[in-house]
Order: structure tokens, then C-alpha cells, then sequence
DNA sequence: CCAATCCAATCAATCGATTGATTAATTTTG
DNA sequence: CAAAATTAATCAATCGATTGATTGGATTGG
């Protein structure tokens, strides 16, 4: 019985996911939530207490597995670049496989009013954008990448690259002259893709021949 | 007595704009634009027929103004990598100036319904992609550019970049140690720093040593 | 005077949240 | 073990607040 109610919450976490990914919070209302996923109204309260305490249920949920991913590999004894070679593809993999979330995540974080929910986002996005950050920086003092490297813009190109694709699919597709959408053409090319190209743009940035390296 | 008309018109659009920039469209309440720009209620209607009216004439109303930004650098005399620097330079003064505008751009060009609206968009933003892309296909075939670049994905990066910058400002803030909406250090820091940069990454990528220039 | 402009008041609908009652499951107790 | 007591889970009903929208009358200017 145990089980069935872990079932009945991760049931109504996909639903809201789901829900929320394709109206936003805003858009999204508890009613319709709890009668998608067939329960009562009045058990989103009983379990997670408000509206935001569901999304934030739902982001929780999706973000923890992702971020000590990443911390394991920072933790490696490998080279920086490496690391960061690691840290791509999983970026990559992960992205393209939950992109609606990754959408639902993009829009809310671009609403500035609502501070305490917002604030938790961003607390919580942090962590993965420090854990590349950490890796960049390492690299830069032992010598293997580029001194001058502005760390913090080379952060915003990363994410930045992913959230243009996934977050804007009808130009992404047109500019492809792919439906983005397709899951075959998504798995077969553009994953294997884009890893090359961030990895060679990474690179050339990072190892130039300017002071270092070859 | 036009003029008075067109004045509130107007100044409730520029009002609407910045509060659904803020908030989105189903964040933002009819009756906080109008209380905000001091007009009553029944205006909004009086004028603009319905909420998503008022959303669609805050649109019209910047989109002439969006065409033809970088169209004219394409057509000059000059190499392909000047041409990309003119363009970055544009695109980044321009960006910084509009910033709540775009942000509403990115939010609402991720929702899959109102498809009416972001067809508009697509359209919009594309002529700004395309520019980007034709530059970057000439100077691959004149043999400036690195021969196997991905220009799609490329474009990805020059746009995704500033995207995450304008639409994370929480993010940027953090990562930046600044606040992201204090004009002085928009304008003075991080534009300047966001050309540099963005020359620095595009340069290191088109032409890096692997097989031309220098 | 009349059409355009404006506004206070109000509409039905829906929002998130809460209530008290009821049932199911678990624990305690004799 | 079984009856009693307690806790957890679920429900229909409804709360006050707010939503977008509309009305009918006041105000204005030509």
C-alpha cells in the first residue's frame, strides 16, 4: 500500500508536468491538473500543500537526478576539457529527452514578479550553471584553457544554445528544415549533432592558439 | 483632440507591453494594466476589443520596427568577418535597448497554442536569422570561414546567447555579479563585454588553425 | 444636440484553497 | 486476537477573491 500511494503521486506529478509544460503556471489551474489525472482536487493540497508547492514538486523531481550527475563528474579524476566533454553529452542527452519541461522551465524563470517561486528555480539552476562553471574555472588554473576565457558569457552560450533550439522549435525547424519535434530525427541527428558542434566550439574558444596547447 | 487619443492609446500599449513582459499574458491581469496606466477598466476593452487584443496590438506596434536591422550590412563591400562584426554590434546595442520587449518575444514564441501570433513572430525573428546565415554561408564559400561549420546551430549560439542573458536576468544577475537591469552597467559593461566576447567565440570557431587563415 | 469618450457598477465564470464528513488503513490496547 | 483508538486518504461542497467582460449612464467636445 505503500506503493500505491507513491504511485498516486507520481501519477499526478506526471500529469501536472505535463500540464504545466503545455500552459505554464499561470495558464495551468489546479482543477484541470486533478481532473487529468483523475483524483480529487482537493488531494493537490493534501499532498503538496498549494499550487506551487506542485510545481515545485514537479521541478524538484526532474532537477535532483540531473544535478549530481553532473557533480559526479566534476568529481572525476579526469582533464578539465575531459570533464567538460562528459558534462555535454549528458547536457545534451538530458535536454532532448525532457525538452517540454525544459521549456516549462525556460518560460517561468523569464517571469520576473513571482520572487519566492522564481527564486527557488533559480536556486535550484544554479547549481548545474556552478558545476560547468567550476570546470571552467579549474581549467583555467591548471593552464589547459584559455586565460582570458569569460567564463561567465561562455556559461550563457552553453545553456543559452540548448534553450534557443529547444525553446523556440519553429524557427529551430525551419532553420534546420526539420520538424525539431520529430523524436527520430531529434535521437539520430541532432543529439550526436549538437554534441560535436558545442564540444569543436568549445574547444576552439577554450584551446586556441593563442597562448596554449599545440 | 486626435492626438490625446492616439497618445493614450499609446501609453496604455507601452504599459501593457512592459507588464506583460513582466508577468505573460495569462499573469497579467486587464484590470493591473489598466490601474497601472491609469485609465479605467473598460477602456481596454473600449479600445482594443479584449485582453488578447491589447496583447496582439503590442505586438503590431513594435513589429515595423523590428524589420530591416542588419539588412543593409549585408549588401557593403567588405569581408565576410566585418560584416559579422557589424551585425554583432548591432544585434547586441539593439537586444539591450528592447530587453523587456524580447523577453516577451522568447515567452510567448514557446507556447504552442495562439498560433496565429507566433507565426507573426517566426516570421519576424527568421529575417534576423536568415541575415546571420547568409553572411556566414559567403564567407565559407570565399574561404574565410572553416570550411565544415555548422552554420545552423552557429546561429543557434550568436541568438540563444543573448536570449539567456535577457530572459534569465535572475541567472545572468547571479552569475554576472551584477544586476542585470541597472541600465549604467547594461550599457556600459556587459555591451561592450558581450561584443568582445561574442567576436572572440565566433573568430576562435570560423577560424581556428585546423585548415586556414594564419 | 449628438456622437465619441469615459467610468462606476456589476456580470457570470473561474480561480486556488479549505472545510467537514466519510472511508480506509494502521496502531494501540485490553 | 479482536475491539478500540488513531491516523491517513479521499470526497463533495463551498469559500472569498479575482478574472475578463459588459452595461447604462455621465461627461465631453465639436
Amino acid at each position: 500500500m505503500e506503493k500505491e500511494k507513491t504511485d498516486k503521486k507520481d501519477h499526478i506529478l506526471d500529469v501536472a508536468e505535463k500540464v504545466f509544460s503545455d500552459l505554464g503556471f499561470d495558464g495551468a489551474s489546479t482543477r484541470m491538473i486533478s481532473g487529468e489525472a483523475g483524483v480529487n482536487m482537493a488531494m493537490l493540497n493534501y499532498y503538496f500543500g498549494s499550487k506551487e508547492g506542485l510545481f515545485l514538486a514537479v521541478f524538484e523531481r526532474k532537477i535532483s537526478s540531473f544535478q549530481t550527475l553532473l557533480q559526479n563528474i566534476g568529481n572525476e579524476g579526469i582533464s578539465s576539457w575531459e570533464k567538460l566533454e562528459k558534462c555535454i553529452d549528458k547536457y545534451v542527452d538530458r535536454i532532448i529527452v525532457n525538452n517540454c519541461f525544459q521549456k516549462l522551465i525556460n518560460r517561468e524563470i523569464s517571469i520576473s514578479k513571482r520572487t519566492d517561486l522564481s527564486d527557488k528555480i533559480t536556486e535550484i539552476l544554479m547549481t548545474n550553471v556552478l558545476e560547468f562553471k567550476k570546470i571552467f574555472d579549474e581549467g583555467i588554473k591548471s593552464g589547459s584553457f584559455h586565460k582570458d576565457t569569460d567564463t561567465q558569457l561562455l556559461i550563457a552560450t552553453v545553456f543559452g544554445t540548448k534553450n534557443y533550439i529547444i525553446n523556440a522549435p519553429q524557427i529551430a525547424s525551419l532553420l534546420l528544415g526539420h520538424d525539431i519535434r520529430d523524436e527520430k530525427f531529434l535521437e539520430e541527428k541532432l543529439k550526436p549533432r549538437m554534441k560535436k558542434y558545442m564540444k569543436r566550439l568549445l574547444k576552439a574558444y577554450l584551446m586556441n592558439d593563442d597562448d596554449n596547447e599545440k
